[in-house]
DNA sequence: AACATCATGTAATCGGTTACATGATTCA
DNA sequence: TGAATCATGTAACCGATTACATGATGTT
């Protein structure tokens, strides 16, 4: 099955009942490097999964006057996590917008080819960073979507499971980290291209 | 600007005048571990870029009764490439469904869990390979692509471009490395994970 | 009083996927 | 004669993007 919103949905809800905000939350300050979604995707997504009975809606207070709404996974719900996780993965078509491009450096000005290079570098040196910390939260147990499983799992099930999500942020944190060093291999190659280019601003 | 099926054609169509078949054909002989698009894709986009004016179409016997649209770009299809070239590289959002999954191995039947990381390892293994011998083709100006435009190049240029794709495709080659190399990683942890699971079968 | 954050949505559009549909040409 | 390849498209659908839209609550 390819995998999409509904399927980073249910696989947040299986954690604890969340509201729609709380999922985009969630999904930006932790998932998002693995699977990433908008608000907008997800308050969709959610209208549908209830439609097709695979998450309840109940309503609770917010602040006076307004509602919010918290989801959470029926019976079929969990059902379709686990039919999910036993399917095999259909891979997304090849899409690498940056070895697109730089397969074209030789007929791009150097600043822009610097200038992209670079951005790409250091978006995955940071990507990377935040990788590793992840994963460390994960095994010391102090990630939220760790502690709010605690005390409703075994601890060997809660154990199997630091690790299993440490080691895949690690892994993630590999692939950023190969991305940063392919982006230098491919700016010492531009450097051959282009041995007269000196950049004039170090200025961030 | 986000990248589409639109700069493929784009960055196709500079090499030579082809069809929407042979724009098809060289995407998935050549061009599909970069980016990827299927024919209707192709079709579809080629009539958005005739109506845009970046892309000309003019017809062509096909054997005795039928004719055939060889497209090619207009000036305008020559500088929207450029502008894209010059342009900053949107990234794709995060999605990467093998290790969205794979944080889940620690619930998941130990038979799933090593068919889909094998299928994983085999086929970035494949695509590396493939990959590496694409290269090779590319520095020897052996590669279709390279043979359309010899002669319409200058020599200097054309090594550069030579090299330059061939840079590319050990890049993305050394990509599916990792891929399989991180595959393998995560193979293991399952062998920690489950280690009474002995595979019955090795039939392929 | 102003700003950040919490909270929920809709609508237009875009790009991609999948299935459907057709038929000529070429080679074994 | 049959299969592979050449060749062109349409249509329904799906999922994602972007912009629009609103308003309460909590903090400085």
């Amino acid at each position: 099955m390819t995998t999409s919103t509904r399927h980073l949905i249910l696989i947040l809800l299986r954690v604890q009942p969340m509201t729609g905000y709380e999922l985009a939350q969630n999904t930006k300050i932790s998932v998002d490097p693995l699977w990433s979604a908008t608000h907008s995707q997800i308050y969709t997504a959610l209208q549908k999964l209830e439609e097709e009975g695979l998450v309840a809606r109940e309503t609770a207070k917010r602040g006076e006057r307004m509602e919010k709404y918290v989801y959470s996974l029926t019976p079929a719900g969990r059902d379709a996590f686990r039919v999910w996780l036993r399917e095999p993965i259909k891979p997304l078509p090849n899409r690498d917008p940056f070895r697109l491009w730089a397969a074209h450096i030789d007929e791009c000005p150097p600043e822009v080819v610097f200038r992209n290079i670079d951005e790409y570098i250091q978006r995955h040196v940071e990507l990377a960073e935040r990788l590793d910390r992840a994963a460390l939260t994960f095994i010391r147990g102090e990630h939220p979507l760790i502690q709010a499983r605690m005390g409703r799992m075994s601890d060997e099930a809660l154990e199997r499971l630091k690790r299993t999500r440490a080691m895949i942020y690690r892994e993630a944190a590999a692939k950023a980290r190969f991305e940063a060093e392919s982006g230098r291999r491919i700016r010492a190659f531009a450097q051959e291209l282009y041995p007269d280019y000196e950049p004039n601003e170090y200025d961030d």
